[in-house]
DNA sequence: ATACAATTGGTCAAAATTAGTCAAATGCTG
DNA sequence: CAGCATTTGACTAATTTTGACCAATTGTAT
């Protein structure tokens, strides 16, 4: 469907594990080899696609036996689950960030599809477009920040 | 109806397409070198022949691996509901006027009770605080029409 | 212990690869 | 001819890919 770039096949390389076992440790220069690129393009998947807003948490170790450590977290779990979202949040949030955070709330169950999807028109770079990128973004940090908040009175 | 243009026949390829597969993705550059136009071209045609009113809705990702999507979208029975609700928000809506809105979605059972608390909690006053009441009616506005716009269809 | 070499991973910015925008030029139709 | 649609291309923006340089950790020789 979209693995179009050398970066959506890792990434889904890596995921197809973690469906499997919550946690994975790589070497980076191996798994470069592996997919014939250059070590640091691990570290743009990793940062692009492994996020805290996609709901995983990354470690790593320099030198001699050196890894990076991908761990799959259950926000669920945490009691004050929307309040370290909202940590998370801070006062400004791009288009993209929004998208992975509602994706992650729809995958913990938190949000319906449709919601999902009518949030994220709400906070669309046109919905939100203002001449001014700053505010733009810290505008979209206010308004999700709003709806988080109003997910606590329900369900 | 004979295709005059160029246009024509690229709206017409794609649709027969369409017809069969509910969704294709394309690489702008390719599709432009397959018919002898420019790049350009394409977004001419998506954006004069492939709008939501249409029926279709495009995704697009730029960079390495870029491509441009093309869904057919079942689009709704009630859209000239919410074309004239469109029209009746304008270019500025307070807050009151908002919840009365969402009121009417809700009562026509467009939305359903949590959905419009959810977006009531994105228009109220305190998300869209700027310091600019008139600004804040605006981006209210914008953010309503965008919302209604994303319920012509389902997905 | 200390110094140095070896082994990992991290950062950052340039280059490459797509797509988007906008307006001027051109073509077509009433 | 006037007005609208189409075609074109220069400029812009987003995303990925690459590589040079940096930082941390461990192993080893003195």
């Amino acid at each position: 469907m979209e693995e179009k770039s050398i970066s959506d096949i890792i990434e889904k390389y890596l995921k197809q594990i973690l469906d499997k076992s919550s946690q994975i440790e790589i070497r980076r220069s191996e798994l470069a080899d592996h997919f014939d690129v250059v070590p640091s393009q691990i570290n743009y998947v990793i940062k692009t696609r492994f996020t805290i807003q996609h709901g995983y948490l990354v470690q790593s170790k320099r030198g001699g036996g050196g890894y990076i450590r991908i761990e799959r977290v259950n926000l669920l779990d945490d009691v004050d689950m929307l309040d370290s979202l909202i940590q998370a949040i801070g006062d400004s949030v791009s288009e993209r960030d929004a998208i992975d955070i509602i994706q992650t709330l729809y995958d913990e169950k938190v949000l319906t599809r449709r919601e999902g999807d009518l949030i994220l028109a709400a906070l669309s770079k046109q919905a939100l477009n203002v001449n001014d990128c700053k505010l733009e973004a810290q505008l979209r940090a206010r308004i999700l920040i709003s709806i988080v908040n109003r997910l606590r009175y329900e369900s």
